[in-house]
Order: structure tokens, then C-alpha cells, then sequence
DNA sequence: CTTGACTCCGTACTATGGTACTGAGTTAAT
DNA sequence: ATTAACTCAGTACCATAGTACGGAGTCAAG
């Protein structure tokens, strides 16, 4: 039966000796048995924990919420309801990133375009299209 | 000549009070000058400094990234190459955000495509790829 | 003159995902 | 037995963009 020690975990998860403990406190990894020295001693599937979360990351989903997954997969009874559910939501999150991202893009390529690199500053119309007025009352952001 | 005081500025930009003294200690709003109390006075300019800053950071700019903008117009015979340069590496920067978002977007669509949300865990196709190993039948679009 | 609103400064705290460091104890090999 | 490498716990720190708090001083109106 081979437990694992911290650095062994580290290197077949690809991950820092530091992230293995900062998961544990997290409590995104179960804190495993301890030898008499207080050594950790880490079941093998640790590995696999560990790169579940890594490509979970890999799809935009935080800590937080891989913690929820990882949470589920153990519960009794679990249906996969509540995982598509997440999946669902985090899809609709990053299609509307992927739509500011698209305005912002929008309107800096407009901008660029107008900019031939060449004048002086004041003629510039990036820093012009900053520093104009903004188009119409945008200035409150309630008073408290 | 209207000098401001802090909640005046704040109120008018639609920031915090706070946020004003940040901004200060951070650089990106120059020291304004005083009353023999300490109560400083704001020049009516800073609002749209601060204007200036919040569109920008619209745009996704840092406030580091937006401290040089603002050195840049204020530099003496300062050409606008650099502003334009700033802006196209932004739109990269952008460009290659969406492109990562659009892989992680494909990858979900598919996993929630096949789950059905009905089933148990054990079968949910989401969390199978989640925790296959990494070579596998794993849904790969493209870049990670 | 008193009251309430405003301002000052320094510091601590929020969230996110880790990384780095210290000083002590443990393990494994020579 | 010595020594190098490893591990422990706790804490501080990185970047980002602010927000909150406490105690003291100031300003304007009544």
C-alpha cells in the first residue's frame, strides 16, 4: 500500500509542496492520517483529487466551487442534477465575459484605428475618447 | 476658482472617499494641495482624471497600466506612438482572453450535452471527465 | 458654544490563489 | 553517528482594487 509522503503527492500532481497545505486548510483536500512523527501520509487517489481540481480550474471554476464538486462526488445519493446545474451556470458566467471582452475588444480597435502613432498627444484620440465626457449622466452611484 | 473638497470629488466621480485617498497613495492621482488644516483641495480637474481612469479601466486596463497612460499626457513633446502601442497590446491581451474563454466554453457545452442530470453521480459524464486521467476520451478543444 | 457632518491619518481587512520563510523535528543513507 | 533532505506548524507576504474602522481634529449652522 503505497502512501505518499508531501513532496511525492507534489511532484505527481505537478503542484507546490506550499498548495498541497493551503488545499488542506482550504479544506478542498481531506486531511489525511499522520504517521506517529506527524508526517502526512497521503492516499494515492490524493494524486488524482489534485489534478481534478487542477483541470477544474482549467474550466474557470474557482476553489470555492470545486469544492462543491469534490463535496458531491461523495455525498450519498448524489445526483448529477446539482454538477450540471453548476456547469450550466459557469458556461452562462463565461459567455458573458466572453461578450464584455467582445465590447472592450470593440471599441479599442476603433480606437486604434483612429490613432496613427504619429502626433502629439493632445491630438490622440485614445486619450481624447478617455478623457471626453462621458455620453450621458453616468455619475451616481447612489448617495449613502 | 471651486476647489474641492474629498466627498465633493468623490460624489462627482462616483467613487468612494476612500477610494480618493487610494488613488492618492497609489500614485495615480497627484497630491492636491491643502488648507493650513489639512483638508485637501481639489482641484475641479480631478473629476475627470478620475473619469478618465473608470473608462479605462472599462476597457481593462490596470490601474498601473492606466498610471502610465496618465504620465503620458502630461510628459512634455510626448508623441502618442506609445498610447497606441498600450492599446494594441491590450487588444491582444483581450484577443487572447476571449480565445482561451471560447476552449473552456466549448469543453463545458459539451460535457453539459451529455449529462442528462437524472443519472447518479457515478455516471455523470461531467465529473467522469473531470477525474479521467488527463489522456484519455477527455473532451480537448484545442488549447488549454 | 454646541452639534453634526466632514476630514485627517494609519492600519487592518475583504477576496483569490497561492508562495516564502523560520526554526524545529524526522527520515534515510552512508 | 552524522548529515542531507525532507517535513512540520504558523505566519507573513505577493498582486489586485479597493473598503472599513477608530480616534482626533475641523467646519458651518443654529
Amino acid at each position: 500500500m503505497p502512501s505518499l509522503r508531501t513532496a511525492q503527492v507534489a511532484r505527481l500532481a505537478g503542484v507546490n509542496v506550499e498548495t498541497l497545505r493551503f488545499y488542506e486548510r482550504e479544506g478542498i483536500l481531506p486531511e489525511p492520517p499522520r504517521r506517529a512523527s506527524g508526517y502526512r501520509d497521503y492516499p494515492p487517489e490524493t494524486v488524482s483529487r489534485i489534478r481534478f481540481i487542477k483541470r477544474a480550474q482549467e474550466l474557470g471554476f474557482s476553489l470555492k466551487e470545486i469544492k462543491e464538486l469534490l463535496d458531491l462526488t461523495t455525498a450519498p445519493r448524489a445526483k448529477s442534477g446539482r454538477v450540471r446545474q453548476m456547469a450550466e451556470a459557469k458556461l452562462a458566467e463565461i459567455e458573458h465575459k466572453i461578450h464584455d471582452l467582445e465590447a472592450m475588444k470593440q471599441t479599442l480597435m476603433d480606437l486604434v484605428c483612429g490613432c496613427d502613432g504619429r502626433r502629439p498627444l493632445a491630438a490622440c484620440p485614445i486619450i481624447e475618447s478617455l478623457s471626453g465626457c462621458p455620453r450621458s449622466g453616468e455619475t451616481q452611484t447612489g448617495t449613502s
